[in-house]
DNA sequence: GATTTGTCGAGCAATGATTAAAGGAACTTC
DNA sequence: GAAGTTCCTTTAATCATTGCTCGACAAATC
């Protein structure tokens, strides 16, 4: 029996547990809270998710499965496509999708600073195949001549990693401090462009393999 | 009465907090816990801070203090120095803070991205001094040509932040996914030399005023 | 010896997650 | 249409844990 309200009961706990997740993070939310804000019973959560780390678990992997699916399609067009373009159009939906999904988003990359087993899981599925992914991109520029040889994937995956999650984790810190307003749709289009000018930087061969420390330093002697 | 072991337990009593925080989050740590890490009675953590809560805005206060100060002793002798040069000396010096707090840094970053007051607090104060202290930095360095004059101050926080941020808030992220440890010493002086590369190409003047990504996807044409 | 300061265990009231039991609605089967 | 089945919902209760405080005791200070 799959009436209508019964998948709005479903659905009306995982709004309110995102919302709430997102507010106060997940040990600072009760499923009683959870049960009142999306007007259900309480025992629901556990009739339907197995209880509390249920209802987490369910929330993190949908997040990561539509997100690593979102690469992936990426991928498979990749034949088409120069690297940087690609890799270009990638991050582009990354941010597209972590907008539409604000909430979650911020909720997930916090929980994921915790050290739980259910974290380390998580880690060892669905991040290192996030890597790989971006590995193929990158692999494919370098032969094609238009990435730097020398970009090593793991400083890459950092910057890139860092830049994009930032907005999303500490809006209050875009919208208190700077005055930026990250929900609005235009935000992350500005960002993109921000963006793609820094990658750029980050994937053009280098034009000195001095240290640029020295080098910024001398130079500015 | 200031014995040694009153001190003593007052800071093993932050010790512990700060391991704890870091690894479980705060609302998924209980006082009962910090006590017994800390080899002291329950009753202790409301004796000398004021409940659970007190702890916790000792500790966030405690970091950005330190913080904000070692950034404003750089501000101080900016005059005897290039502002390229301050700003990697202050970058670097963030690192170091951050490394030598690495479990204070990444509990801290972490609670940053709930919705309390306290946070809304911190965030008016400390956050937007930083800011300030940047915008000092930068402001200079216009002026005497050495940065791009073109540079929002905002988009540079972002990403400066971003970039400073990511290792310590997800050290596991590194360990597990991208095996750098992070805990090493050489790892934020290396970091350090990745970011001064980026920082460079971030201050610069544009070499066009073109959309960058109209231009990455032309050239890749 | 009086006072302040640190320590401790017990215990409080509140809230945490979870579940067992039972009611009820829809759908199938006869 | 009656009986049975399945799924959803609710109530109530259980049991552990939460943060915090009280009163007693010890030790140091004046």
């Amino acid at each position: 029996m799959k009436t209508s309200t019964t998948v709005q009961t479903k659905d009306r706990i995982i709004e309110a547990a995102i919302r709430l997740f997102n507010q106060k993070g997940f040990s600072g939310t009760s499923v009683r809270e959870i049960a009142k804000e999306a007007n259900v019973n309480v025992a629901h959560i556990s009739y339907y998710f197995q209880g509390k780390g249920g209802l987490l678990e369910q929330l993190v992997s949908d997040f990561y499965e539509g997100y690593i699916q979102m690469i992936e399609s990426h991928i498979q067009h990749m034949e088409t496509r120069h690297a940087k373009e690609c890799l270009l159009h990638v991050v582009f939906d990354i941010l597209s999708y972590q907008h539409e999904n604000r909430q979650l988003t911020r909720f997930v990359y916090r929980e994921v600073t915790i050290d739980s087993t259910l974290i380390r899981e998580i880690m060892s599925t669905y991040l290192t195949k996030e890597k790989y992914l971006f590995q193929l991109i990158i692999e494919k520029g370098k032969s094609t001549h238009v990435i730097c040889k020398q970009l090593s994937l793991s400083s890459f995956m950092i910057q890139l990693k860092s830049l994009l999650m930032m907005p999303y984790l500490q809006p209050q810190y875009l919208t208190e401090v700077l005055y930026i307003n990250p929900n609005e749709p235009y935000f992350y289009q500005t960002y993109y462009k921000e963006l793609s000018r820094s990658l750029h930087h980050l994937l053009e061969p280098n034009e000195s393999v001095l240290d640029p420390h020295l080098k910024l330093m001398m130079s500015s002697n």
